[in-house]
DNA sequence: AGCGTCTCTGAAAGCCTTTTCGGTTCGTTT
DNA sequence: AAACGAACCGAAAAGGCTTTCAGAGACGCT
């Protein structure tokens, strides 16, 4: 196969050649292919195709180097293994991919040595920016204020109010999810939920609650905290049933608790959702789509969650930052699990 | 709080501002900061306090553009969504983040202009390397032997056999699998795997098949393709119940179908593992710890896998490369839901 | 004293690109 | 014909670092 003009093994192309090629100066090459005006139409064509010849792509690190921008920025997650973060990562990956920003992924794998680690090596690698994406809604500690760059706390806020932070809204969670239970027609709900040193826990329950109060109603029983597990959804369930039969609804604190609720239901002959409604939370495909029926769940929004991130960054790094801790709305994604009362 | 040293809003500080705090030029500060042996102890010393003084941190986009090497590779993964990116890329990071490796992350959403468009980018950055992670273990299009950088294709292999992949040992698996089932004295093993267009799915029951063969047996059946879902695992179990009463083990080509094996199972009152042994493929937690009882299944070792790559491509980097097809081996984690006979 | 040998230091070049600014070549005006 | 703009082009500096090479002292030897 002919190869014809490809640099195959050598140097990449730098603008001299090209300049070279085109029998004009670096600097004229320069102005020909970022289309400055300072360059004769047809010259400007000369170089191009000279470019093309040669294959040329500017190197953005000379370019970094001059400009003191890099048009990187560093991603910091606390812990990838969670599938929190891959749809965060995914959302932020996605926004700054749009532009010509590139994303530096580092993994502290929850320890914050390694964390400090990665700091300074992205520092020394003159990222633009930091993102720093947590594993769970509770606060985390802020990086600092010395850092010579913005940074963006995502789904974990800084404990810093002077940072800025984007984080799901599971208060908000909580009450949709309650509003879509009693669009239903549901009034006698339970609430069965995970680890209660999580915040996502407590919120939930806070919104959940919240909405119950406005509509003149109260949870059945208080709600059940336990472990993100389908064997506490089990358990708990069992525990339900045997103290409150007449329950008519359960949210869910997880898609696992759900999924555990679910079965023991089955098992105990109540019908979902004919006789009990279930909702789960954070719309994990695989359990949602996977159960009988599929499971209605609250869905995070965790790409936009992202998104919204690395648009925040974005917009500090050229200057104007904000700070606190913002909030982005969830939704309810309704499958089998829920129907209005018959 | 006093702050007595910190740059905190100017540029960071750079070599030449160390050089003159220390009162030294700025190629005997370089010398006394990296180790060259060409400096008085004592010197060396009051350099490497200066810097200190200063929290210098050499800039890498400087030296990369002098050293003509970045020190950064290009992780391009097919398709974030699916499991298998995740634990490569762990793994992958981990390797280079051991050394002083960065990685940018990018996500090509399985289409293959935006794939392109990443490579692109990638070189423009001058990335000394590059992984591609697929989210299948079917052969894909090769970049490219064009490429100014080395590259290493991760879980799915490139078409060129000039290139170098590292993938999973599929049939390997199947056998191992089915070695586990027979050294639990199960004879009478039907497998009920997924998608027939997977390659994945087709090199398992190879192995599979071909150990059974090694042992003086065949399967209950055929292998039985679907999907790799639970609703497919439960149809399957149906049929093969009702065609062969008398199966002793299941194994199965997802963890997913084998929750959907062993839900039927139970409800038609075959005791698991007494009755059948039923084994998932993956290894993914979520669904082999939450089922009853906690699955046994094979896992891809795909940590180990991203891990290979990089190393892989560290040692391309430096001049020797490999090509052709390596597999890694798989290894059965035991659960509860196989045993030996009683 | 003169010479060579070490040890240490600093000036300068180089990596690749962008940008500024002075210079050249036209064409146009008085 | 002289002068003036406009349009175009190129030399050079800058960005931060490493490396080479030459120079400066210090020291020991003849």
């Amino acid at each position: 196969m002919a190869q014809a003009t490809g640099p195959s093994r050598s140097h990449p192309a730098t603008l001299s050649d090209v300049a070279r090629l085109a029998g004009v100066s670096v600097a004229t090459a320069s102005k020909a292919l970022n289309g400055r005006s300072q360059v004769r139409a047809e010259t400007r064509q000369r170089v191009i195709e000279a470019a093309e010849r040669l294959s040329f792509r500017p190197n953005q690190v000379a370019r970094g180097l001059l400009a003191g921008r890099t048009g990187t920025v560093g991603l910091l997650t606390s812990d990838l293994e969670g599938r929190f973060s891959i749809p965060i990562l995914m959302g932020a990956e996605d926004a700054f991919g749009a532009g010509e920003v590139a994303v530096f992924l580092c993994d502290a794998r929850g320890d914050a040595i390694r964390e400090q680690h990665h700091v300074r090596a992205l520092l020394g690698r003159r990222v633009d920016g930091l993102i720093v994406v947590g594993s769970r809604t509770d606060p985390r500690p802020s990086l600092g204020r010395e850092l010579p760059v913005p940074v963006v706390y995502a789904y974990a806020p800084s404990d810093d109010p002077e940072d800025l932070s984007i984080v799901p809204d599971n208060v908000g969670a909580g009450r949709i999810a309650v509003d879509h239970l009693l669009a239903c027609g549901r009034t006698r709900i339970a609430h069965i939920t995970g680890d209660p040193g999580y915040l996502a826990a407590q919120d939930r329950a806070e919104g959940a609650l919240a909405a119950l109060a406005d509509a003149g109603l109260v949870l059945v029983g208080q709600p059940r905290f336990g472990a993100w597990s389908e064997g506490w959804g089990r358990a708990a369930t069992a525990m339900l049933l045997d103290r409150h039969p007449d329950v008519d609804a359960v949210l869910c604190g997880s898609d696992q608790i759900a999924r555990g609720v679910m079965d023991v239901l089955r098992e105990r002959g109540h019908r979902v959702p004919e006789d009990v409604a279930v909702m789960g939370f954070d719309n994990w495909r695989v359990l949602t789509s996977a159960s009988r029926p599929p499971l209605t769940s609250v869905d995070m929004n965790l790409e936009q969650v992202g998104r919204a991130a690395a648009h925040a960054l974005f917009t500090a790094i050229g200057g104007t930052s904000r700070s606190g801790v913002e909030s982005l709305p969830c939704r309810v994604v309704i499958r089998g699990s829920t129907a209005p009362l018959s």
